[in-house]
DNA sequence: TAGATTGTTAATCGATTAACAATC
DNA sequence: TAGATTGTTAATCGATTAACAATC
């Protein structure tokens, strides 16, 4: 029903929205979505339909309530907290990105073995990892992103899932598995690039 | 025929051959691949025949034979080498990601507009962007990596085209289309956060 | 040889698109 | 009202899976 192409979907429309709501939009078409998107108008529709998002015959959709329909489903309608393990560089980049301030995802942590990484006065702050369970307990966090080499992946993932976290967005370059209580997201920067690399070499445009 | 989806797979089924060579195995089955990496054997065999990747019957895949072909396909049987345009928190995290370091993948130099950050003694260069095109000719780069905040996405993105480049990677928050000259990658960070916390809050197993 | 696995064809499944009645 | 756009159903398309002949 709701696949993950699906779901990006909905997290393009949102974001063309949000675009469209800047230039002083209104009211949207689905074939203006479809546009920005590089999708069909009924794809649009279709997807809307799925998650009873609905608009106006004749009169397309209302910027403002498209967006609060859709930050529902993507969870942007509350503050999403995640904590990280593994403070290295791509850690210490995701702790620092500027491109989730006006967003509702907020990095409330980081998880190290270091001592040298600790530290106990910046916004995020940065903990030893038996501190873990203990933090996510008293900050109800479930969400965590897995930033550590590929040795260390699947000690942390045990931590991550018997602190009680339930979904994990993993850049560590080694496969998770979902199970029914831990929702795994893998994103594995590698294969992105290689990725890319075929699609430059065989010069055939990507179907996503 | 080959879709985006069709080549995560060959990283995948790479990265797991990788595996059990270094439990020594010699050779594979597409049923050990089928289980490594969470797809059925006929899409292994399916998968690696579009790519005229053939095995012995009975006797399945020399692993070091098949290992050859997909990273052949994968473009792992040269060095790829990358610039990068925006050298923030996530350019640098990037230039010193050790994920990489086994990888053909190297990023040679960086490039910002802000001087402080300039540096020519580094391993990976930071230049200022108008030197851009200059180096992207004398080392003939053909790959590139967009991290660079919105506002500034679209105009470096003509940069690098005009400069020859080929493919990028783009993390800019903002979805840029591929043309016949140059392939884009998107792959925005928010946008898999979102996804991710999508998939715990419904609590339904995604399928990507 | 008998048994096991590939490579490929045909069947199935699911996702996308087209079409159009409903309706604003 | 006439015209335009949604919402949904049916048709199409493409990707995945099952099945099995080929063969090592």
């Amino acid at each position: 029903m709701s696949n993950r192409s699906r779901i990006l979907r909905l997290s393009r429309y949102k974001n063309a929205a949000l675009r469209l709501k800047s230039l002083n939009f209104l009211k949207v078409f689905s074939d203006n979505l479809a546009d920005a998107t590089g999708v069909t108008a009924s794809q649009v529709r279709k997807d809307f339909s799925i998650f009873e998002i609905s608009g106006n015959r004749r009169g397309g959709y209302q910027i403002d309530e498209l967006l609060t329909q859709l930050n529902k489903v993507l969870g942007k309608d509350k503050l999403q907290k995640f904590i990280i393990v593994g403070v290295g560089n791509l850690g210490r980049a995701l702790i620092n990105y500027q491109g989730f301030v006006k967003s509702e995802i907020k990095i409330v942590a980081g998880f190290d073995t270091d001592p040298a990484k600790f530290n106990r006065k910046a916004e995020a702050l940065i903990l030893p990892m038996d501190e873990l369970p203990g933090f996510v307990k008293t900050n109800e966090i479930e969400l965590a992103i897995l930033a550590v080499p590929e040795f260390a992946a699947q000690e942390c993932y045990d931590k991550l899932k018997s602190a009680g976290i339930k979904g994990i967005l993993n850049f560590a370059p080694i496969r998770l598995k979902s199970d029914d209580k831990v929702v795994i997201h893998n994103l594995n920067l590698e294969t992105e690039f290689e990725n890319l690399i075929y699609f430059v070499n065989t010069k055939t445009e990507p179907t996503d």
